[in-house]
RNA sequence: GGAGCCGUGGUGUAGCCAGGUUAACACGCCGGCCUGUCAAGCCGGAGAUCGCGGGUUCAAAUCCCGUCGGUUCCGCCA
């Protein structure tokens, strides 16, 4: 049979769907050739589209024509195959894969496009570097896993638009050219043609403008909005990257956390088949920080921290007693789940703890009624029974120890990570999920000398802790909550002050005049005095969410076309020069 | 801004520390054989001046310096 030239048949089915059940029907199918396997009498060919992949067979005995076209295709090649669906002989069945029960008998084949041998192996396992994929990101997406984890951010985002709109909430757009905002990270920014030497910046975050929305009456809101900050690039952060964000009116901190906590655990059970308790676990902030010495622990792994201040009160062991006399304390967990590590890895963890910014890291293993370890020797009989009776040690396991200020926080939460990943610790859950609540409204900025929002000047104070604004704004803890899972901060959110007289105290102990705020975000305060509801919400990273459930290391695994880390996208040349008629319009020139 | 790692046919790696033959292997690609494979098999073939620049040396993929690209982390990311 010849076939016209630019002719093909349109498919009736797709690949990745047939089944035993479809045995008898005649099909077409459209799709890329994953693989042909030339037996000189009979050919096979893998056809993959985006549902999956099924296997045709081209029996020169069935159709001549059928057999000479596929001769002729490479992989790649996108192709039509007429034929029909048949059970495979129950010894030709293929467990791997789900159409593996049958295949399609050809009986008429055509290229439809044809392609080069592509620069690398369109396959599941990919060791290929990166920045080749990147420029190849179309045929990278063809591999599968890539293409399910595209499947799955756009069903996770589809599904989170259906909750939300069943609750009431609304999508709304806000603007991409906006106005650059104080604080925060640097602003991606555009240059006017209208009005030459001023500028729009990219937002942030929708954050101002959801809360004009709130003013505007509508209620709730969210968007799947995407947000571009000018920092440094990370293997979880992109400079352009997708919230999902929303605010509700006349809520409480409850209201959106346990809204939140049935949204995901919705997602999970539907995606993942993961059912998750609810409610998710709380901590506030000043606990996360006491036992894991970090606002975004990671609750797979016990390892608890507690203070081991009082055994070493009156110590031998000078080091810990001078950190002690100095104010310090001495904190530290015991490693659960490890038992008798060799000498070698007890330094590691030392090595590592300074890597992490500690000047020591003391460990302790339980053996019989003692306990061995590089300072055994200046502890006393009473010390020793003391840790162990404080630690509930067991024989063989190992309690680590740092001693001083609130730095051997992090550097202690540093030593789980490292503990889990180093011993491959089992964990307790495959996904743990916790809040983080009442942040401190401030930090101290050491640099600049002054308070800054922790979150964002609009976060709400806790209530009780208001009388404290003035004399001790350190201690004023917010109507805040930060989502956490896997110890990675999926998003988060706060009630926002709708008082008038509430925001201008804020400002004030920020240092802000009236002037200045006015200046920067003037138009929120405005809007702020014409009847603001309580409001309040949360904004996720989309990207961070997918990639957990995707079970990759990275966002760029989930993002289509993802940027390197210099920020350069290798498919498209960006960001690259512009003409010089460019700049002129712009009234722009290079320094 | 700082620190670490990587860069060798189309792809992934070995070789580099201890400089010295035609730079090796696997996959892919091309050709031949082959009617049940699915990572098909067997036979044959093509394909790399070792990221780039400079230096040391009789001699550099290998040592040194610089640079570019990628990546991980710290700083930064309200």
């Amino acid at each position: 049979m010849t076939t016209l030239k630019g002719y093909w048949a349109k498919r009736s089915r797709m690949c990745g769907d047939l089944r035993r059940e479809d045995a008898g029907s005649e099909v077409v199918l459209n799709g890329w050739v994953q693989r042909r396997r030339d037996h000189g009498g009979v050919i096979f060919i893998d056809l993959r589209d985006v549902s999956g992949l099924v296997q045709v067979v081209c029996n020169p005995e069935v159709s001549a024509a059928a057999h000479a076209a596929a001769e002729g295709v490479r992989g790649e090649y996108v192709i039509y195959c007429r034929g029909t669906v048949r059970t495979r002989p129950e010894e030709a069945v293929n467990p791997k894969l789900p159409t593996g029960e049958v295949e399609v008998i050809a009986e008429e084949v055509g290229i439809i496009s044809q392609s080069p041998t592509p620069p690398f192996e369109i396959q599941e396992e990919s060791g290929v570097d990166e920045a080749l994929r990147l420029r190849y990101r179309y045929l990278d997406i063809r591999r599968p896993d890539l293409r399910q984890a595209l499947i799955l951010r756009s069903r996770v985002t589809g599904e989170v638009r259906d909750f939300l709109s069943s609750r009431g909430f609304l999508e709304i757009e806000t603007p991409i050219l906006t106005k650059s905002t104080p604080e925060g990270a640097r602003d991606f920014v555009v240059p006017s043609r209208l009005q030459p030497g001023k500028f729009y910046a990219l937002p942030q975050s929708p954050q101002l403008f959801k809360q004009l929305l709130m003013v505007a009456g509508l209620d709730r809101y969210y968007q799947i909005a995407r947000c571009f900050r000018d920092e440094d690039l990370r293997a979880d952060r992109q400079p352009e990257f997708t919230q999902i964000d929303l605010e509700m009116s006349f809520v409480e901190p409850e209201d959106v956390i346990s809204l939140m906590d049935e949204m995901f655990s919705r997602l999970f059970l539907l995606f993942l088949e993961v059912e998750l308790p609810t409610p998710f676990p709380r901590l506030t902030w000043r606990e996360a920080m006491e036992r894991y010495g970090s606002d975004r622990p990671d609750l797979r792994y016990g390892m608890e921290i507690h203070d081991y201040t009082d055994a070493f009160a009156r110590s031998e062991f000078k080091v810990f007693r001078n950190a002690v006399e100095n104010g310090g304390r001495v904190r530290g967990f015991k490693i659960d789940g490890l038992v008798s590590p060799p000498r070698r890895e007890l330094d590691e963890l030392v090595e590592e703890a300074k890597r992490l910014g500690s000047s020591g890291l003391v460990w302790m293993v339980r053996e019989g009624e003692g306990l061995r370890s590089p300072v055994a020797k200046f502890l006393s009989r009473e010390e020793v029974e003391a840790l162990a009776e404080a630690s509930g040690l067991r024989e063989g396991e190992v309690l680590l120890l740092a001693a001083g200020g609130p730095e051997i926080g992090p550097v202690l939460a540093g030593m789980r990570e490292y503990c889990a990943r180093r011993f491959n610790l089992p964990c307790s859950s495959r996904f743990a999920f916790v809040w983080v609540t009442e942040f401190p409204l401030f930090d101290w900025d050491e640099e600049e000398k002054r308070y800054k929002s922790n979150h964002h000047p609009f976060t709400a104070p806790s209530p009780d802790a208001i009388d404290l604004l003035e004399e001790r704004p350190l201690e004023v803890t917010s109507q805040s909550y930060d989502m956490v899972l896997n110890g990675v901060e999926l998003g988060g959110g706060s009630i926002r002050i709708h008082d008038h007289a509430v925001q201008e105290r804020v400002f004030s102990v920020l240092g802000l005049s009236r002037e200045e705020a006015e200046d920067k975000f003037g138009f929120l305060l405005e809007a702020l005095r014409y009847g603001p509801p309580p409001h309040g919400g949360i904004a996720y990273g989309l990207d961070r969410i997918v990639m957990l459930m995707a079970g990759r290391d990275s966002i760029r695994d989930v993002i289509a076309f993802p940027k390197t880390q210099s920020g350069s996208d290798p498919l498209t040349g960006a960001p690259d020069a512009v003409y010089p008629g460019q700049l002129r319009e712009l009234r722009l020139r290079p320094l």
